[in-house]
This record gives C-alpha cells, structure tokens and sequence, in this order.
DNA sequence: CTGTTAGCGCTTTCAA
DNA sequence: TTGAAAGCGCTAACAG
C-alpha cells in the first residue's frame, strides 16, 4: 500500500466482523475480564493478531477512566543522581506494564501545573522526586483515587506514602567512620537551598558527633551558595581551617570539594577524609575515588512503585513511609578502618 | 468536604449548565476554534473557573485521533550526555504545550514495542535518540500520520527527520587543532560497538588529518571493549606508543583516558594533547578540564520540535536532515593555539 | 452565533 | 457464554 494512504488504524469493531463475533466479545478477549469460551477466545485473538490490532488507550483510558500512564515529577535531570533515579524509576515503571509521563519542574509553581496536567490524563499515579506538593493539589489528587508517592521529600502529606534512603543511618555511619579512623575536627558540607534529605543527612550527621562526645565547638559547617559541583569547589576554596573529616550533603559538593583543596595542595586522605552521599558513577572515578555512601535506586524504584499500586488498591490506608537501606563504599578519601 | 468523597471530576457539561449553555459552546470558549459571542466566551470562561474545569485529555485525543503527547524514546539516561539531552527535550516539549511520554529502551525489539505503545497513545509525534526504528513499523507511524525524528543517528530513513550534531565539522576542528598545536603522531579512541555519530566523528577525523598530509601509519586507532569511562581507562592502560595527540568519540571515554594515562604518570597537556566530544558537565571539572567540542543540545532539542510540528503539517514532505554546529571549548588537554 | 446530533473506540451492565 | 445498548467526555459538522 502506498503511504500516501491514510490508514484507518483497526478496531475492535474489526477484530469482531473478521471473527464473526460482537465487539464485547473482543473486549472480554482480550482483558480476560468476563466470561468468555476458550474456543472464542482462541478465534478472536488469532483475528487480533492477523490484523496487527492494537489497543486505543486513548477510548480504553477514557473508559475505564484510568490510563496506564504514571507521571514522573523531576527537576535538574543533569544531575547524575537525580538522572540515575529516573533511569531506576523508568525501568521499574515499565516492568509493571505502565507507561512514564515525565515532566521536569524548575519552581514550585510548575508542579501544581504538572500535578494538574496528569490528572487530566488520568494517570495511574503520581512518583515526585522534586518539589513539596501543595496540600490542595494533592487532595485533587486523592479524591480522583490517584495515588501519590514522594521519593527523597520530607514525609508529612496525609495520604501521600514516600520512600526515603535512609540519611539518619548514613549520617551516622559517616560520623562512626570519620571519628573511629581519627578525626576529631569535623565539617559537614551542603549547599544553601538544600534539600529535605540533605538537611536531615546534616542534623543526624551532627547529632551522631555529639553522642560520640565532639565537642559542637569541634565542628564546622560549611555552606556553599551554590548547589553542586561549584559550591563544592567554593567552599574548598573559601575555608579557612581544613577540618580532619567533613561529610558532604552529595557526591557533586564532594567532588567539587577534593578539587578545591587541591588547588589549595591539599589532599584526601592524606590532608583529610571525607564521606559524601549519592554514589554517583563519578564518586568511583580515579580522580576521586570517594568514600560515599550509596543510595539504591533500584530498591526506591520498586518501593515507589509497590506502594502505588497498593495505594491504588486502599487509597485511604494511612500515609507510610519507607527507610531504602544506604550503604557505606570505602574508597580512598576515608579509607576503611580495621 | 471528605476526603472520602469520590468526587466525580467536572466534565464540559458541568460548565455548559452552568454558564446557561450547550456542551459545544463551552469546547469553542476553550478552543478557540469555531466561532462564539465574546460575551458568552467570557461568561463560559468564568463558569469553568469557578467550577474548577480540566479537560479530559483521553477524551480529548479521542475525538481529535492525537493527544497532546511526544514520545521520547532514550537509553543509558545515567550517562551525562544522554540526560542532558533528555533535559533539553524535556524542557522544549514542555514549553510548547506538549507532554512527554519516556521509555528507556535497552535493545532493538523494545524499540518495536515501544513505536507501537506510542501510537496506542496517538501521540503527536516520536523522538528517537537510541537505537535505529525498523522501516517496517515507522511506515505504521507514517500511514498513522504520526511524525518521526531522529537524534544523532543514521539519516536513511525515508519520510523521516534528523537533527545531529555536526560531527564531520567537529572532527575536522579536532584534527586542525591538534595538527596546529605540533601533535605529528594520532590517535582515534572510540569503543567497538560505537554509536553511528562515533564513527561519523572517527571517519572524519582520520580524512581530515590525510588531508593535511599525515601518513596513515601516525594514525592509530584503539578500540576499547566497553563504552563510557572503563573503556577510555582501559585504552589508556593497554596502549603501547602514546601518539601526540588523541581524538575521543566522547566525553566519558575522555575522561577514562585521562585517568588511565596518570596511573602510567602521563599527563595532558605535557605528554600529550586530547580532544573529546559532547562538552558534559564533568569535561569542565578541574581535575579533567577537558578540551572538546560542545553539542548545543537546546537548539538540537529545539530544531528537533520544529521539524516533528512541521512533518506533522505536511506528513509527506521529503526527509531532511540539520546539522548543528559544533563549538570548540578550550580548555587544558588541549590548549588553544595563537 | 448557538444548539443539536453524531460519532471517536472501548468497556460494561443487562438480557437473552 | 454471547450480544445489544448505553455511555466515558469531548469535538465537529450541520442546521437553525
């Protein structure tokens, strides 16, 4: 057939003719939803096949007044954690047969706009992993059943579940590292506008130190205006005593971090240790070979998703929250200790 | 009200009654299509407002046979490059009033099922930037009226755009820089299952540098078995001679390089020169400093929308093809010459 | 300019 | 087990 032809797609009404039954019977078929003989069954799925019939989400959506669309709230995809999770969320996003609507957020605002434009599309469900949804929005949200999980975002929205890494256990971890290898003069790094996780990473960081004994006056926070790389770099860049061991918000601070007390002639582990957060693919890079610890994206994938599908089920169980397992890689900028 | 409240979304009709009309006028007050009173447009506006009205997108793309969707279909989002065109994409999609739909693919048959996913969603158009669309189900996406680009891949698809980056214009800056600079012995590092722009990049390098007169024997090529950063530092610790200067397909196989050849205590600028490709974020950290030829992945992006709103005006047009400049970024590996 | 009407393609009662 | 029929919410052609 030439393309300049307009092909009709097929229908189920189609389907139906070519195998001399109703299209309910292609419906039931093919959603193994209703009775249907297996001999029937047979006869229209062979049609469907024969005829290449594919399935318009668009009326089946519009039916059953849900599609099987999830919507992804993200913001910043440069960055390699934030680009790792999303890779992590899309997999696990069509593993489950649905489809990821993503949209990238630069201000609060947008995501009540972005919020707003998947309920238009009926979406499944909801996964944020940037921004703090207003508490209105979210209840449109609730009462068109559409679920609604936060990822990494401070957990206090009724009806909303979110799966965390657990930041209070890295912290700690961190702080056990830095002050069992030796270190008695502590920095925690971040960058001013910092996420919820951060600030949480910050406050169990310097909470872990004090019941260790370290004296609040024997820490130091360094807080760089700028968020990644380059505020990492300014606060090296800008402090004045280099701490034994610092503890960074992320993996993009810490790296700019070791490159600023480089130009400064100062080095890991030699000069100092350091602990970041994220694992990114560049923390194990040569040129950094940083101590971090490591967040599961696969595991908060499937978690996102469980609780979802779950949620779609129950939609007014109560909010829960889950702690994802961090994980400490000892590299070289805090060597391993025993 | 309850949260219990399943309440029913507000449909047209909802506004129609309202605003003392029928159902129709209120799609013309909305759509600016068909003509209607501006008095009674202003009054069917504010009943919509008040009311809280959202269209029904599935509805919508029902009636209209397309919805408002772009589907976007990547790979290896955790590689910087790739995430940053995805942000582009993204951002482009977004501000023309579109919705992206995602799907990560990780082999040739996903792409299949995924072009089929898409035009269930009667989407407005696909953008590929992995993997190479088999003629047989692009011509469903042609017969469908659905618009197809292509980013960075092999422009030989009939009835289908393709924005790349200028490859051949880069490789040539690449060449001239490093011949300008004193570099008498090269070297090609691409990975062996390479990407059709790698190996545009590749070719184009090595015609360029017999055209200024070097002998193919000071050309040499390595190949690493795996892509990204292991490859470049694998290359880098397997290569015997160290020619002068060194092209890279791109930016993480660069970096990799540059690690590898420190662990042999060589060092760019001094031992050698080195380009690379795609100017990510990394290539400007201080511990690379990478000189490299930028990709503008937002006039890609942009060009990329252009081209799918222009083919779905006129599906029948012959394909074309945009190259986008290139731009050298000095920096360190390199040093700009004069 | 506005209302009526006929679908878009699918699912799902409800009878048979 | 199957078919007929109603309807999801919206748009567009056609009358008025």
């Amino acid at each position: 057939m030439s393309p300049s032809v307009r092909k009709q797609a097929i229908t189920a009404q189609d389907v139906a003719t070519r195998a001399g039954v109703s299209r309910a019977v292609v419906s039931r078929a093919l959603s193994s939803n209703g009775s249907i003989s297996p001999a029937t069954k047979e006869k229209v799925l062979r049609a469907a096949q024969e005829l290449g019939y594919q399935v318009n989400f668009l009326a089946q959506g519009l039916n059953r007044q849900r599609s099987h669309l999830i919507g992804v709230i993200v913001a910043r995809i440069g960055d390699p954690f934030r680009s790792s999770l999303l890779e992590g969320l899309l997999h696990e996003i069509q593993r489950r047969g649905y489809q990821a609507l993503v949209t990238e957020i630069t201000g609060e605002q947008d995501l009540t706009a972005t919020l707003r434009r998947f309920t238009q599309f009926r979406v499944s469900g909801v996964i944020v992993t940037s921004g703090q949804p207003p508490q209105e929005i979210v209840n449109e949200c609730v009462s068109q059943q559409i679920p609604v999980v936060g990822i990494n975002r401070p957990p206090d929205i009724p009806l909303v579940d979110f799966v965390c890494s657990d930041n209070h256990a890295g912290a700690r971890q961190a702080a056990e590292q830095l002050y069992r290898s030796g270190c008695r003069r502590f920095g925690w790094l971040n960058h001013a506008g910092s996420t919820w996780a951060g600030l949480q990473r910050g406050e169990a960081f310097l909470q872990a130190l004090q019941h260790s004994g370290v004296d609040p006056r024997d820490i130091c926070r360094f807080d760089a205006s700028v968020e990644g790389y380059g505020g990492g770099l300014q606060a090296a860049q800008t402090c004045e005593a280099v701490p034994d061991g610092i503890f960074c918000a992320n993996a993009q601070l810490a790296c700019g971090f070791l490159d600023g007390m480089r130009l400064r002639g100062k080095e890991a582990p030699r000069d100092f240790h350091l602990i970041g957060f994220d694992n990114t693919p560049q923390s194990g890079q040569l040129s950094y070979r940083l101590t971090t610890l490591h967040q599961d994206v696969a595991e908060i994938a499937r978690r996102a998703l469980t609780r979802l599908l779950e949620r779609a089920k129950n939609p007014l169980q109560p909010s829960r929250v889950e702690w994802v397992k961090v994980e400490m890689i000892h590299r070289q900028t805090s060597p391993q200790i025993g």
